[in-house]
DNA sequence: TTTATTTAGTTTAAGAGTTAAATTAAATAA
DNA sequence: TTATTTAATTTAACTCTTAAACTAAATAAA
């Protein structure tokens, strides 16, 4: 956190302190004074005058009293989370969802669309989309804080641009700029694993953990979504993570990246179904959701092709966790369904070939926005930006 | 930057801009009061009344005037570099370097010790070492301010204890303690690969860069240093970056570690010997040293070598790349010294393999430091803290 | 040679923020 | 009814930054 080349000033303390004050309420609340002042170790003084200062902006509530043993009752306060409203998006291939959620990102409406492969018709689809969530969204204190938008491609995050995304067509399209221009909201673009991950890091699966992977493996292909110390890291240029074409065969088949042997060839989705065909004879190819349904009622074929799928991803993973050595590692996508004929295959894989896996020290769990973790995740970006930076924003 | 756990107060403040000025003229000094003040954005008075602070310290000394065109001339600043010294330590396995630097990281005396495989006798040893390394250490005005020790092995940062070094066979090794113990003097410890990059960065092959990777290839394996956003990551339990054991082969052949196909059993020292071997018939195998000398008399047999190792180096950094998108990989180990016979295979390898390489986006380049990286970073490690960290320090 | 102008650096008074101490508020125990 | 306890606010002191005024020391112009 504190970023911003950095001089210190009066005004600088004032944030700081207020942040904390806020976050504390937000994620201990409901919460007195004494308490905050307490694990903050600020003054009550200070505690208070933050306190009024919330209050007057609507972020935070008094809740009442509470009883105690002896002395003057402490006031409760919380965190309002309907002071605002973030409209959260992904931009996938071929279809985009749009939702609204609150500053504590429950999702007050959802709406999933189908979009054109053409970069005018994609533009004018997501105003419009956006002009209808507009209309979703209810009367509050702040408004709209800020639109969140998670991409299938690589971002440059700080111009927000997509710089490429090869399977939608799409390039150097400057959406923030775009997106800020009709509607004159701050606009956050970043790819959709790095969405991912800020939601499930701030509110989901990975909630209080400071190092976490999301594992995102759908049909475009698999990436990782990697937050250190707290924070999304994207590399120099917005492509670390894309670990899909990690090697891992190196005298492997060739895949359409140029290199051979990479990871998502052998555990994408598509590679699960060319699994399951291979042992069962079988007329159109199903889907993913399919093969789990077979599987939890106990179809051999689609469990060895679970297992088969879930080594795949183990043997990458195991390189992962070489790695980061992170505290979770999140699972987003189709597959994650599959619970433990995926799960249990992947951790049986990381105890084989990874030397310092202890299980007991890594948690590998489904995401928990599922389909709408990119979405969600966009809308944290900015509710995120809102309560971590020490910039002025009231 | 800025840590603890931080409310912000006066004192913060200060220490903001104490640091800020002190790294301005560590870093762009020769420098006058009124530079600092525009390049800061600090205040004139507030920076005259920093500079004096650091004056009265002795991190800092007036080198005179500058002259220019009209009006009263700058007084210039510099960074008084031995206003105090650091004793920088590799425990590698049967040997150690010791050095002494000053806050520069200048190299004022080393020495190397070739060490037991005994715990007992291995500390016995380090302490008689640390001694002999007091007694070259100059006077200066704030005397050794911390030593540094870069070991060969998995280490908890926060405790300073050595985890595990299995090729030492040393295990729960105390070392901060033991050695804050007996010198009184604060002690850092920390893996080889992360000292070595953390010198690298500040001093080094890559100063400047947010983000870089060291590659460590040595007779003990492979490992990565990680530079994230200027900071060193080690993950959960400090074994981030255990790349060496990275699948790039999966059903290759089983590496001691319990899994296969791992980089380091394509691209170590011994593997580029064997490697020679296979080529040239040679009784007693050649150094990694001579090797290079051979190909730059024009072996064909070791150009081969080390053209089939560099590749194998760039199947690994290759999925490197696409993990992290750093802006610059720094080489440390004796195969560094081959400079283009490895260099340009690796390049090559990452263009063909690495969808997203841009030869102009990243520097690929030997490190600065060479045979000295991990006892300098070590050294550089308690530097690093003293110059960056917002602690009261003198 | 004197005066004006320019640039560097210091001094001063004001302002913003935190905090310890004193005070007020509101409860229970004696 | 009084004493005690705990929560929260008010007050006065203190630190640090800053704009503005001022001093220092040079060159340019008259």
């Amino acid at each position: 956190m504190l970023k911003r080349e950095m001089t210190g000033d009066a005004d600088l303390i004032k944030q700081i302190n207020l942040m904390l004050v806020m976050n504390l309420i937000r994620e201990k609340g409901p919460i007195s004074r004494i308490e905050i002042s307490k694990m903050s170790k600020l003054n009550k003084a200070t505690v208070s005058s933050m306190v009024e200062e919330l209050i007057a902006k609507r972020y935070v509530v008094e809740i009442g009293e509470v009883k105690s043993k002896r002395g003057r009752r402490p006031t409760l306060l919380n965190f309002n989370g309907d002071a605002g409203y973030v409209i959260g998006i992904e931009l996938n291939v071929g279809f985009m969802t749009v939702i609204v959620v609150n500053l504590n990102a429950s999702v007050h409406w959802k709406k999933s669309y189908l979009i054109s492969d053409n970069e005018k018709e994609i533009v004018d689809q997501l105003f419009k989309a956006i002009d209808e969530a507009r209309t979703a969204v209810p009367q509050s204190a702040l408004g709209i804080i800020g639109i969140g938008i998670g991409v299938v491609g690589i971002v440059n995050h700080e111009t927000g641009t997509l710089v490429i995304a090869p399977n939608a067509g799409l390039q150097n399209l400057p959406l923030k700029h775009l997106v800020e221009s009709y509607t004159g909201i701050q606009t956050f673009v970043d790819n959709d694993c790095n969405t991912s991950v800020i939601g499930e890091s701030t509110f989901g699966a990975g909630k209080g953990r400071n190092h976490q992977i999301l594992l995102s493996v759908t049909n475009r292909g698999i990436g990782v979504g990697i937050v250190i110390d707290g924070k999304v890291f994207r590399g120099q240029d917005g492509f670390a993570g894309e670990m899909g074409h990690m090697t891992i065969n190196m005298e492997g088949p060739r895949c359409n990246c140029g290199n051979r042997g990479c990871w998502e060839m052998y555990s994408s989705p598509q590679a699960l179904i060319r699994n399951f065909k291979k042992n069962k004879n079988i007329e159109t190819p199903p889907k993913v959701d399919e093969i789990i349904a077979l599987a939890n009622a106990g179809d051999n074929a689609a469990i060895t092709a679970l297992t088969e799928t879930g080594e795949y991803l183990g043997i990458g993973l195991a390189n992962v966790v070489n790695t980061f050595n992170p505290e979770v590692i999140i699972i987003r996508g189709d597959m994650a369904k599959a619970d433990k004929w995926i799960l249990n295959p992947i951790r049986r894989t990381l105890s084989e070939r990874c030397y310092f896996y202890a299980s007991t020290r890594i948690d590998i769990v489904p995401s928990r926005f599922g389909e709408l973790a990119a979405s969600i995740g966009a809308a944290c970006e900015v509710i995120h930006y809102w309560f971590y930076s020490y910039e002025q924003k009231l």
